[in-house]
DNA sequence: TTCCCCGATCTTTTT
DNA sequence: GATCGGGGAA
């Protein structure tokens, strides 16, 4: 018998993991050890094999990247298309589950997915009568209060008073009953609500799991370690079919989880065999991504975390011997940025892919100082992470205005675009907006059809918001005539949004219209401005943009699941790696976390890791002396190589004494600074700013970042400039070169 | 109502 | 250093 295309070339591990179809399986995939590979293969084997057919198989995955990779490699394996599959990310499928039974949840099929903006919006309106000191608890804390309890499956009944004790003075749990009950009204869901409303429903209506518990005969689930409690219950009700074996296979890596903070619950993983009796494991320990160097360090490092399921990555390649990992201790965070830069200048010269080489850091504020490192060198980068295509405000604006136009009772919505751009209506506006919406029992755009007829609103505003409302009317009719993206842009247009950006002399003006421009193009692509907004709501990414040959820079939480053949890991330092507020917070699960993260950042790279670590930093204006992070120390020497001078931790605790070399030293060879007393730093640090030349008024001026300008206020440190391209701003003047004209 | 200045604050992030 | 939100003045 000959073996099946789709299972050749696989390793033992891998085609068990593959062939074992029937009951619980519980599949710990190492970093680098096929993942993917498996899952896709998996779901190919079932159906081909004839056990299932394409819609009896549900695929749950966390981001929408995920699932877009396991489409297009299973229509790859199978040659089928995707369509109808049950295959999507956790909030995808229960929106799709929950869109058939939302009467039970007291919503109906159409019913709004809102964003944290809205969130925001309405969370405020609900707290108003508990008169929260905002101060000491901000709302977006609250929310995230409310949204712990929701990840733990928790309805506001469900919230234990004890539970309930400190924040916003122990008025949460009344808060959140409110604001389930009003969601309710605006028959609108967050995040949260997707996976909790089908729990429930599942949970008291034994005809509709019994419905899905035909249906699926089969699940697989990708990165079961980040799974919080509401997404284990709903798999584990699914997955428990009275009389019929658990086919639910999850794959994931207990080493690998780093998303505690945001409810994700190692337990799930840890306990499979408990949950589901007779449940087989497959480890996957060859690695065929990382050299053995590599691969020996990450597991060095990880051998210090406690309560592992234990699993060791092996090379998976007999060749794969490479360079030790590099460890380089440089004198300050400047010098960090300038030396990765440099090293990737020689690797380009040498021929290397810049989009093989990743800089991954522990926080955002980290990106900064490479970000203008790289353009300095003129090396092409980019940032990873950072603001989304879909969280831009301009974005989340045009997107309200959309919502309104196909749903005028959206009052999330309209609250957000009633006064953007300005239209005079304040809070004392929206108040009385609020008051006759509730008399009326109706939505706030018809209290102000109402309100229109009256003389409520002062001049200008009356008037421009007759005239919103008109455009509104008039772009419905539109939408039905001549279809979404006339009447959008239209909308758009005539509402004066646009003529707002126009107006706008911030340099970031013309980016925001040429954002919009772009949103209206996507719109093409779907059928509907219904289907549209939906698609937005789930996914909040913009389809990628053309891959170049760049750097990427970004953090090591958005670095999971990627490789490159280099990867920099600046910033090892006590506090900020592992960072301070999570040892603060976590204790020693926090800092097996970290661990965790560490691990996670090695295992990225293929044949080069390069970890940094800076004696001081800067961290927003001042500096900070810094001690190796104790990762450093744990690293194994056999796989390592320490370049620079490198105190271990005990050294440098016990040294104390004045710096003499200069800090802005370009050499590296330098002896390693001790211990710098702060205010000696800081004071050379001033003097080295307030010494840079005096620029006058009429100046032209070059600058890193915005380029050519004239100076038109100097000041001492700070000085404004007319940029050519980047608009008037104020700058450091010692970032500034006087140009002779 | 809006604009401007001042002070407090400054993980990680997907959906 | 930059940004955001609050509070005060026009």
């Amino acid at each position: 018998m000959t073996t099946p295309s789709h299972l050749e070339r696989l390793n033992p591990e891998q085609r068990a993991a593959i062939e074992t179809t029937e009951g619980p399986l519980l599949v710990l995939a190492g970093a680098g050890t096929g993942k993917t590979r498996v899952l896709t293969t998996r779901f190919a084997h079932i159906l081909l094999s004839g056990h299932a057919k394409p819609w009896q198989i549900l695929a749950v995955t966390f981001t929408n990247k995920a699932a877009r990779e396991m489409r297009e490699r299973i229509s790859g394996l199978t040659g089928e298309t995707t369509d109808g599959l049950w295959l999507g990310t956790f909030h995808a499928l229960c929106a799709r589950m929950l869109r058939r039974h939302a009467e039970y949840v007291g919503l109906t099929s159409s019913f709004l997915i809102l964003d944290t903006d809205d969130q925001l919006r309405l969370l405020k309106q609900v707290a108003e009568p508990w008169r929260i000191d905002i101060k000491r608890w901000p709302l977006p804390g609250l929310l995230g209060v409310i949204q712990r309890w929701k990840d733990r499956g928790l309805t506001p009944d469900g919230v234990t008073p004890a539970e309930d004790s400190s924040y916003a003075d122990g008025h949460a749990r009344a808060i959140y009953g409110t604001y389930q009950a009003r969601l309710r009204e605006l028959n609108a869901c967050d995040f949260g609500d997707l996976m909790l409303h089908v729990v429930d429903i599942l949970r008291t209506r034994p005809d509709v799991l019994e419905q899905y518990h035909r249906l699926f005969r089969y699940i697989l689930v990708d990165e079961y370690q980040d799974t919080n409690t509401v997404q284990y219950l709903w798999l584990r009700l699914l997955a428990r079919r009275e009389g019929m074996p658990s086919n639910i296979c999850c794959v994931g890596d207990d080493d690998q989880s780093i998303y505690s903070w945001r409810g994700a619950e190692v337990e799930n993983i840890l306990r499979f065999e408990k949950d589901f009796p007779g449940a087989r494991i497959v480890r996957l320990e060859r690695n065929y991504r990382s050299t053995a160097q590599i691969l020996g360090t990450a597991a060095g490092l990880i051998a210090h975390n406690d309560g592992r399921l234990g699993k060791t990555l092996r090379p998976g390649r007999e060749d794969a011997q490479g360079e030790p990992v590099l460890i380089v201790s440089i004198w300050d965070s400047d010098a960090e940025a300038r030396e990765v830069c440099r090293r990737i200048e020689t690797m380009r010269r040498d021929g290397h892919a810049l989009g093989e080489i990743a800089i991954l850091v522990r926080a955002g504020f980290q990106t900064r100082a490479f970000e203008e490192r790289l353009v300095q060198f003129g090396i092409p980068y980019r940032i990873i992470g950072g603001l989304r295509f879909y969280e831009r405000a301009e974005i989340r604006d045009a997107l309200a205005y959309m919502r309104v136009l196909v749903n005028p009772a959206d009052d999330l919505a309209f609250e957000r675009i009633i006064n953007v751009p300005k239209r005079g209506v304040g809070t004392a506006a929206l108040q009385k907006l609020h008051a006759q919406a509730r008399t009326e029992r109706n939505g706030l755009s018809s209290a102000v059809e109402t309100l229109l007829t009256t003389a409520a609103f002062r001049g200008k505003s009356q008037e421009k918001l007759a005239s919103l409302m008109q455009t509104f009317v008039k772009q419905r009719s539109v939408l039905g005539r001549e279809g979404h993206v006339v009447a959008v842009s239209g909308l758009l247009e005539d509402s004066g949004y646009l003529e707002m950006w126009r107006n706008d002399n911030a340099p970031d003006a013309p980016g925001r219209l040429e954002n919009l421009k772009e949103l209206v193009r996507a719109l093409a692509d779907f059928g509907t401005l219904g289907e549209f907004l939906e698609h937005v709501s789930l996914v909040m990414e913009a389809e990628g943009a053309a891959e170049e040959d760049r750097v990427s820079v970004m953090t090591l939480h958005g670095a999971k699941g990627l490789e490159f053949d280099s990867v920099f890991l600046p910033g090892w330092e006590e506090g900020v790696f592992p960072s301070q507020r999570t040892l603060d917070e976590g204790g020693d699960k926090g800092l097996e976390e970290e661990r965790r993260l560490a691990y996670v950042g090695i295992t990225r790279a293929r044949h080069r890791a390069v970890i940094l670590h800076a004696a001081s930093r800067r961290i927003y204006a001042n500096w900070q002396e810094s001690m190796p992070s104790r990762f450093l120390d744990e690293l194994p020497d056999e796989y390592v190589e320490r370049e620079g001078d490198t105190p271990t931790r005990r050294e440098r605790q016990d040294y104390s004494g004045y710096f003499t070399d200069s800090i802005f030293s370009d050499s590296q060879n330098s002896t390693m600074a001790p211990l710098v007393a702060k205010k000696r730093r800081t004071a050379v640090h001033d003097e080295l700013v307030s010494s840079a030349p005096q620029i006058e008024v009429g100046a032209r001026v070059f600058h890193q970042k915005f380029g050519y300008g004239v100076v038109i206020n100097a000041d001492r440190g700070a000085t404004e400039v007319v940029f050519e391209e980047a608009g008037t701003r104020r700058v450091m003047s010692s970032y500034l070169q006087t140009v002779t004209s």
